[in-house]
DNA sequence: TGTCATTACTCGACATAACAAGTTCTAGAG
DNA sequence: CTCTAGAACTTGTTATGTCGAGTAATGACA
């Protein structure tokens, strides 16, 4: 005895695939052939509900998958937009370090320490080419890999940015992927400079070190394409979680338990 | 003016962050510092839902992103349970090749074409220890890097085991995850054997590339920590995929648009 | 004693409904 | 003609409720 319902455009309501599947697969498929244009696009929420005959949360819920998927973004107010694939090397070599060995392996986020607006002082100031009083967003993140804390992200960003920045999904999105997807900021190169230093009592807590084990310190300006600076920050990486890149390479074929 | 609502327990019903991700907050807490021990455990959503003073909505939500995260699972008609870290080693040697470098950039996923039951074979059964007649699962699945096809996957498991993948998210989680961390199977070694080849017509139609076209095959057989077979898979990488790889090494700290 | 049906739990999938909070545009006030 | 208040849209958050489908323990029946 199949439930009838109510009929509504081409879904197969009786298979055991769940709507939201059903839909996210159509949208999926649109985004991929090509009939959603990369940035800007996407019916409105209430229109998919109309045109596939469902109500809102199984819509939000096949567009949240493909949210997950990096395929489309939202914004609040305004719409959904198809994301355009990103150029992944920029990134990458951005990125670098401890987040590329980080994204090969899997339980990985951040957990956001504080957000908070300051002015922006001497050093942090004169990196992101403000006037010393001129207000910044201070953003502490302490990244996770595997359940294990491995580095302290502190970063700083202009006000305009960081206010957006501090709405965002910081816990597992990445803030280059937000600037250059989401917001449209082309990133441009990066400066950084490394050094290796002792965890004191606050890295040590946050890090779960004892205090005065090795921790490499590096900072880091990014700028966009057009040469304004964007994102200054310091990366306190603990110095055993790069264990974890030799373990990868070490191993040949063997070494299981 | 604020809404006093129901005063629940201790959420904070005023402040700018949702409910549900200060519920997520807590439980992840709790799950870092151990209060919810790995495997096992977990309250249920009901139990969630008092606790909080909640609806189911916002505890489901919260529950979610904490599965998105890989720190809990969920079985269907048992409950919620804390995911063990994995030893991601294991995994990280095991997929090698072309997830790695997929994972180093961003916008991943599979799309399954097909997953149906079928006699193992001679070939297949051979390597899985089953009978020729017996019932193992094919899985097809086309992975997806920047919106580009990689690689098909042609996987054959068990059909204990298929059955029970056929109901996951094949889309985004990988089958050793699922394997190791949901099902508790600790993985072994495994074998493989690479060779080039030419795309045929069907290849070259889901990898979107010429017929003709090179591609490498990669055949592999994944056992069990018990020297069990569980997953016996065909993998067809496009063979301009790689330059993936190039890219990122090359650029040294150029290469912008 | 062993099988089977009932029941009570758990998570999965949807629907409906409301309000909040952004964005954009437009019409009316100054 | 400029500016502003507001309407009309968008997504975000949350509550309530329903049905379905797995799992497990219990107890009745053969």
């Amino acid at each position: 005895m199949v439930k009838p319902r109510k009929t509504p455009s081409q879904l197969l309501h009786v298979s055991p695939v769940p709507l939201y599947t059903q839909i996210k697969e159509i949208l999926r498929d649109r985004i991929l052939d090509g009939s959603y244009q990369a940035h800007e696009q996407m019916p409105s929420e209430s229109e998919l509900m109309s045109t596939f005959g469902v109500s809102r949360i199984t819509v939000r819920q096949a567009l949240g998958d493909l949210q997950k998927e990096g395929l489309i973004f939202k914004i609040h107010g305004k719409g959904t937009y198809v994301s355009k694939p990103k150029a992944f090397q920029n990134i990458a070599e951005l990125q670098g370090f401890g987040e590329a060995m980080s994204s090969m392996g899997y339980e990985t986020f951040s957990r956001v320490v504080s957000i908070k607006s300051m002015p922006a002082g001497a050093t942090v100031g004169a990196r992101l080419n403000a006037e010393d009083s001129e207000e910044v967003v201070e953003l502490r993140r302490v990244r996770y890999l595997n359940r294990a804390p491995i580095s302290l992200d502190v970063t700083y960003v202009p006000k305009s940015i960081g206010e957006r920045l501090s709405k965002e999904d910081l816990a597992h999105r990445d803030i280059f992927l937000i600037l250059e997807n989401d917001y449209g900021i082309a990133l441009g190169a990066a400066e950084l400079q490394i050094e290796s230093m002792l965890a004191d009592d606050y890295l040590a807590r946050q890090l779960k070190v004892e205090e005065g084990a090795p921790v490499l310190r590096i900072e880091r300006l990014t700028l966009a394409a057009d040469g304004r600076p964007v994102d200054f920050e310091f990366l306190y990486y603990r110095g055993d979680a790069f264990q974890y890149r030799m373990r990868i390479e070490r191993s040949s074929s063997r070494r299981f338990s």
